[in-house]
DNA sequence: TCCTTTCCTAAGCACACGCTTAGCGTGCGG
DNA sequence: CCGCACGCTAAGCGTGTGCTTAGGAAAGGA
């Protein structure tokens, strides 16, 4: 694994070469899109052949919708976990930052396949996925939207500001490395502060 | 044109054919990615045979890398203008995202190629291309240090704030459509708030 | 008008690709 | 032990891909 996977993905896939494919997969898929691997790529490294693929998968493209939707589903979870903490609306933005920023730092390897290869899923799978997408998107509408109503935040235009704020995010995916100077954390408590700041609250 | 591309992307590329083809490639690369567009994809909406594209470029590659690099020069042009403006840091900054965001809004589908389709580019075109980017991130880079210089910002750390601001004119790229509520400037304004706010100027 | 250059097309080449099939080996349960 | 199910592999299929080549048409210049 050339590019640090960490080892704790996917811990319920079975067999151990459906889990294998899988990173062999997230790994390509990151690196040089959907379009780009091909399923000898993803069976070589892997260890396999490439028919292997097809005993775990029904395609390359159901390989790419597990993928997808399981760190979709995990972001969703996160976020929903932040909403359900006591505290401020201060707190619970700089926590949500803190955490969305904290997963596509660590896991930038899966974040780019989730945040940027959508196109080349299915239709039907597309759906879902993108449901997953609105979902996600509205908890974090729904907290700058109970920092405004509070007074804590004051923003122009409360659908922007959330844009902005995973856009910050979603955006370390593509950017972020393991040569980077800060490690997640560190990463998430500054983007926190910035975020903060943006949104108008003093307390930061 | 399904994407109803702005009509004067690349003038001085002649012949029309040319131009034409650069057309048809950045729709294509926009939506599915350099190694999800054929040359018969791009010679097909370009109203030409496939074998046409090599009359005009030497490679399937070489047309990405014409429109990744024009891209680049153009977005390096535009904030070396703005770092030549006279004005205080605060309005530099403000008139960098106002025109960055602007450019990723309005050519979003440009934009697309340019900022996710870096690796299928061959070594060498790659090494030309990311020594613009290198040049476009110093830029911002110097404006935000004027301003946490002359006391206008305040901010942890410049490298870091420097590549948030980057990180949201890029997603823009990603997620801005045609059907978007606001205008490129209309965004471009909002965002420059946002920005003023999160480099902790108290001018916005 | 003629010649040269430019701009194509149609056809084809040498591979590559996602996927299927036949067969084999291993492990498990009765 | 035997039979079955599972997990593969090797080989191959049908189609697709980037690119080349031969040839023709059109445009431009002398």
């Amino acid at each position: 694994m050339t590019m640090s996977l960490p080892a704790d993905l996917w811990p319920d896939v079975k067999p151990d070469a459906a889990r294998r494919l899988m990173y062999a997969a997230v790994e390509s898929f990151a690196k040089v899109g959907f379009h780009g691997t091909t399923t000898r790529d993803i069976a070589t490294a892997a260890g396999m052949s490439p028919a292997a693929l097809y005993v775990h998968f029904s395609s390359k493209a159901a390989l790419l919708f597990a993928i997808s939707r399981d760190g979709h589903e995990r972001t969703l979870e996160m976020v929903q976990r932040v909403a359900g903490t006591d505290g401020s609306p201060v707190d619970r933005v700089r926590l949500l930052v803190e955490r969305f920023v904290e997963w596509h730092a660590r896991r930038h390897v899966v974040a780019r396949v989730v945040q940027y290869e959508l196109e080349a899923l299915p239709a039907d799978e597309y759906t879902t996925v993108a449901a997953l997408r609105r979902r996600i998107e509205q908890v974090v509408q729904s907290l700058i939207a109970d920092g405004v109503k509070d007074g804590s935040f004051t923003v122009p235009d409360e659908k922007i500001a959330a844009r902005a704020v995973l856009s910050l995010g979603i955006d370390v995916a593509r950017w972020y490395s393991e040569r980077a100077r800060k490690t997640p954390k560190a990463l998430g408590r500054e983007y926190a502060t910035l975020v903060l700041r943006m949104l108008g609250s003093s307390a930061q």
